[in-house]
DNA sequence: ATGAAAGCGCTAACAA
DNA sequence: TTGTTAGCGCTTTCAT
C-alpha cells in the first residue's frame, strides 16, 4: 500500500530505472515503444515522483517560503492570496511562516525554510527586526529573497511596496481638507520603512498646506498596536493633551482599530471631534462605526507582483543585473469617519 | 559557502561518516573522546542535519499539514495560532494550505503534503467537500489525520469541534429572550456539519420557546457569503417575505457581515426591527454598527486541542483505540445588535 | 569503538 | 536505445 515508485515500475517492466526515469521524462533518447509502456503503467498505478527524493537531488524544491509578522491581517492573508495564485500557476508551493514580528522567529523560520530547500523567499519584516545578517548571508549563497511592504533598505534586492508616501499624502491632505488642522498620526516602530515612509508623506501633506509640523502629535507603538494597552495609552496621551488633536492619521489595521475603540469608549464624536483616517485593509471598514475612512493597499496585487519577481530570480538568477523596487498605488477610500455623513451625501 | 554535512565532518576529522553521525545523535556505542571532538567541529562549524534526507531515510518529517478552507478568516487564523503554538514546542513544523473551499484544491493539497511526507494532518473541511476518499485512503495507509471544526461523520478519527448546538441554541433563545418571534437563520451549505448542527440547535431553542419552525426562515448559502451576491440576494428574499423576520441568526462572518450591510443599506434599525446574531470571531465586532451580538468559538484553544491530539497520533499509533470527539464551548457576547443600547446599559 | 557498505527515490554521466 | 553506477545526506546493519 505505499507509494509507487521508479524501482518498482522497473521491475514490473523489466526494464532498469534510469530507462524508466527517461522514460517519465520524456527524454529523447528513449524507444517510444518503451515510453508508452512506462508511461501507462505508470498511469495505471498513479506513480507521483517523490519530491523529496528530488529535493535532496538537485537542492531545489519547486516551493516558496513566505515569512510575514501575522496571518491573521487582512493585508497579509490578501497578499498571501496573491502570492498563492501565481505561484500554484507556475508550479509552486508556498510555505507560509509567522514571525509575530519577533526577531527569533523570523531567523528560526528562514534558517528551517532555507533547510527544507526552498528555491526563494518572500519576506515582510518584522517590526522588531534590526539586525539583517541572516537575510544577507543568504543572498549572498545566491538564495533569491524579494522583500515586499516592510523591507530593508540595506539589502540590494527586489522588492514591492506600497505607495506609503502618496497614500500617507493623501490621507493627510483629505484630513486636512476637512478642515482639521491638528492632525496627529499614530504609527508603528520608526525602524520599520512603512513607518518612515508614512511619516514623510504625513509631513510634505502638512507642510504643503502650511500646518505646523509638531512632534508631540506623533506617536510611535513599538508593538503596531498588538500589545492593547500600549496603543490605548498613545490615544490618550494624545486626548489628553492641552491642545489635542482633531484629526488622527492611523498607520495600520490594530492602531486603527485600537483608536477607534478609545474614542467609542469615551464618546467622542467621529468625525466632528476627531476626524479619523486609516492605513488598512480592514474588510469591514465600511460596516464599523461610523464607517472607517481607509488607505488601503493592493494587497493581492503587491503580492502576485513579489511572485512574479523572486519566481523570475529563481528561474533566471543570471539574467537579472538591476534590481527593481515597486511601488503600487494605494487608494483612498472616503467614508463617514472622516467625512461625516451629511457631507458624504451631497 | 554551501551547507556542511557528515561527510565534512568525517574529512576534516579523519573518520568515518557513521561515526560523526553516531556521535551527533548520542550513540552508546561511542569514545567519549571522538564524541566531544566531534560535537565541537560540528558545533564551530554550525553543523545542521539536512532534514530533507532525513525524510528521504525515513520517510516522516517532523512537520505536520493543516488544511483549511482559508486563512482570511479571523476564526482560521486563530485556528492556525493555537495550532503553531503546540506544534512549535514539540519540534512540529506546520504546512498550511487552503483549499479555498475548492474540492479540487483540498485533494490537491492533500497529495502534495503527503508526498512531502507529513507526519500527520489536520484538516477543516472545504463547504464543497463531499467526497472523503482522498482522506479515507490515507487514513487507511496510516497517515494520522485530525478533522476540526468542519468534520465529516464518515471517517473515525479524533476531532475537535465548537459546541456548535448549544451555541445556536443559546443564541437563538437570546434573540426569543428579546420578544423576537420570527427567526430567519442564514446559513452555509447544509452537508456541512456545522450548518446541521447549528440548525439542529436553532430548530430545538425554537421548539422549547413554542416558537414554529418554518423552513422559508432558513437560507442556505452554497459559498458561505463569499459570494457577495448569493449572500445578499438571500437576505432580500427574507426581507421581502410576505412576514419578513424579526431577527436574522447568522452562521459565519462573511454571513454575518453580508447581512448587516444588506440592512444597513436599507435603513433598517438593528435591532429594533430586526435583531441579529452571529456565529463569528471577528475581531472587531466591538466596532461594528451596531455592535454585533456574536457566538464567539474558542479557536485558538480548538486548535491547540487538535494538534495535541494530532500529535499523540503520530507518536503512539499504537495506544490509540478510541477515537475521541472534542466538543469545545462557545461563548455568547451580547451587544447592540440584538439587545439595544438602553437595554444593555441598565 | 570504528569503518565499510547499503539503501531511502531519483537523475545523469558513462558504458555498452 | 538501454543498462550500470554513482551520488544527493543520513542512518544503520554488519564486519572488524
Amino acid at each position: 500500500m505505499e507509494a509507487i515508485t521508479i524501482k518498482d515500475i522497473a521491475k514490473a517492466l523489466n526494464l532498469s530505472t534510469s530507462t524508466v526515469s527517461r522514460a517519465l521524462r520524456n527524454s529523447y533518447e528513449i524507444n517510444p515503444e518503451t515510453k508508452r509502456l512506462v508511461m501507462e503503467y505508470a498511469e495505471r498505478m498513479n506513480y507521483r515522483p517523490n519530491p523529496i527524493a528530488l529535493s535532496l537531488k538537485d537542492s531545489k524544491s519547486k516551493s516558496i517560503g513566505v515569512i510575514i509578522p501575522e496571518i491573521a491581517n487582512h493585508f497579509f492573508s490578501q497578499l498571501i492570496n496573491g502570492i498563492e495564485s501565481i505561484a500554484y500557476n507556475l508550479g509552486y508551493h508556498v510555505v507560509i511562516f509567522q514571525s509575530h514580528d519577533s526577531y527569533e522567529r523570523e531567523v528560526a523560520n528562514t534558517n528551517y525554510l532555507v533547510s527544507r530547500k526552498v528555491d526563494g523567499l518572500l519576506v515582510s519584516l518584522g517590526s522588531l527586526t534590526t539586525n539583517l545578517d541572516h537575510f544577507q548571508e543568504l543572498m549572498e549563497k545566491g538564495l533569491p529573497i524579494v522583500f515586499l511592504d516592510r523591507v530593508p533598505k540595506e539589502i540590494e534586492t527586489h522588492k514591492v511596496v506600497a505607495d506609503n508616501f502618496a497614500g500617507s499624502y493623501e490621507a493627510t491632505a483629505h484630513l486636512i481638507s476637512t478642515g482639521k488642522k491638528r492632525i496627529a498620526h499614530l504609527t508603528s516602530p520608526i525602524y520599520l520603512s512603512i513607518t518612515s515612509e508614512r511619516l514623510a508623506g504625513y509631513k510634505k501633506a502638512l507642510e504643503d498646506f502650511g500646518l505646523p509640523f509638531d512632534e508631540d502629535y506623533v506617536k510611535y507603538c513599538l508593538y503596531g498596536g498588538k500589545m492593547v494597552a500600549e496603543n490605548e495609552a498613545a490615544v490618550e496621551e494624545l486626548l489628553n493633551m492641552s491642545e489635542p488633536p482633531d484629526a488622527i492619521f492611523t498607520a495600520s489595521d490594530r492602531l486603527t482599530t485600537g483608536c477607534l475603540s478609545v474614542l467609542n469608549r469615551r464618546n467622542i464624536r467621529i468625525p466632528e471631534e476627531i476626524g479619523i483616517v486609516g492605513f488598512t485593509n480592514i474588510s469591514v471598514a465600511e460596516l464599523l462605526n461610523p464607517p472607517l475612512t481607509a488607505v488601503v493597499q493592493p494587497a493581492l496585487d503587491m503580492g502576485q507582483q513579489a511572485v512574479e519577481l523572486l519566481i523570475r530570480l529563481i528561474e533566471h538568477p543570471q539574467k537579472t543585473d538591476v534590481f527593481e523596487t515597486r511601488s503600487v498605488k494605494t487608494s483612498l477610500i472616503k467614508r463617514e469617519s472622516s467625512v461625516g455623513k451629511q457631507a458624504l451625501e451631497i
